[in-house]
DNA sequence: GGGCTATTGTTGCATATACAACAATATATG
DNA sequence: CATATATTGTTGTATATGCAACAATAGCCC
């Protein structure tokens, strides 16, 4: 490969590597998630199915299209999840009313394991206030916050 | 279940949501791999895949292991992800030296890719510039690389 | 009402992710 | 030098994620 193109590639990584937004979340997807995952892991439960957990029992009930919307999760995604914790004896799944929307909501089961998440979350969390400096932790709040606002716009 | 109970639980559920770092960064990630995946889509090529192929361009050559410390991905995914990029033509790994950490280098096949990326994650980066306000994109920034530089650290 | 379209959910397939266990090698320590 | 320990990489297993295709239903327009 010519010298030229080599140094076009080269400041196109470089470029890349120092700007891309995707990059950096990905790194904090990875980085975070295995803070939470390990504190939650006494409890059999992942940060994600604690994540759906949280926002199944705020809604009190509600269709796994309308959780999807809320998580910015598709789908597909949404519907193995939710089985997989249906499984596990945390949500209940309504598909009586066969076709129409189910609905979904916490069984006593699961909210009685979100009051033994509570005080790992607060560990985990604090974990991470540390590791960000709380200035930065409040920054993840901000952006997440207003892109969630954006995207529920459309 | 109780009343006192139910509410517990509720405030449970209320805090973590409106607080959760965890849950705003893999909302986070959700949405802006979406947004790289759906302009690379043409490349065949994915967001996390364009991620490795910069690092590793940036770093001209390197171990698996190193790759995964720049990263912060586990060994195991960094092995499969690898070996998907390798049956790709994008990179080649020089496993010549048995047991001997490997090295990891794109291929001519993979640099050349680089430059049609790079039009596409220009225009990624600025949808997902337009998302976010460019305050808060440059948040982000500060945040996941104040994250790496602490965790590196270790 | 009848047909067209949009919504909802599942399934097949593929990638991304990590833990545990293992094998092989490298390094340190006595 | 020999053994104990640490590093490196792969494989088995499981969850998380999303696209495409499909099935079923709901809603709308005429």
């Amino acid at each position: 490969m010519q010298q030229a193109l080599q140094q076009k590639v080269q400041k196109a990584a470089s470029a890349i590597a120092q700007e891309c937004f995707a990059m950096r979340v990905r790194y904090l997807n990875r980085s975070l998630t295995s803070i939470y995952d390990e504190v939650f892991r006494p409890l059999s439960i992942t940060a994600s199915q604690v994540n759906m957990l949280v926002a199944i029992i705020t809604q009190q009930t509600l269709s796994p299209s309308e959780l999807g919307g809320i998580l910015n999760i598709e789908k597909s995604t949404l519907s193995r999840n939710l089985d997989r914790m249906r499984k596990a004896g945390w949500v209940e799944i309504d598909s009586s009313q066969p076709g129409r929307s189910h609905t979904v909501q916490a069984s006593e089961k699961g909210q009685a394991l979100l009051l033994n998440i509570l005080p790992l979350w607060q560990k985990a969390q604090e974990t991470t206030c540390t590791l960000l400096g709380s200035e930065r932790s409040k920054a993840i709040r901000e952006v997440a916050d207003h892109a969630r606002s954006e995207i529920m716009k459309t």
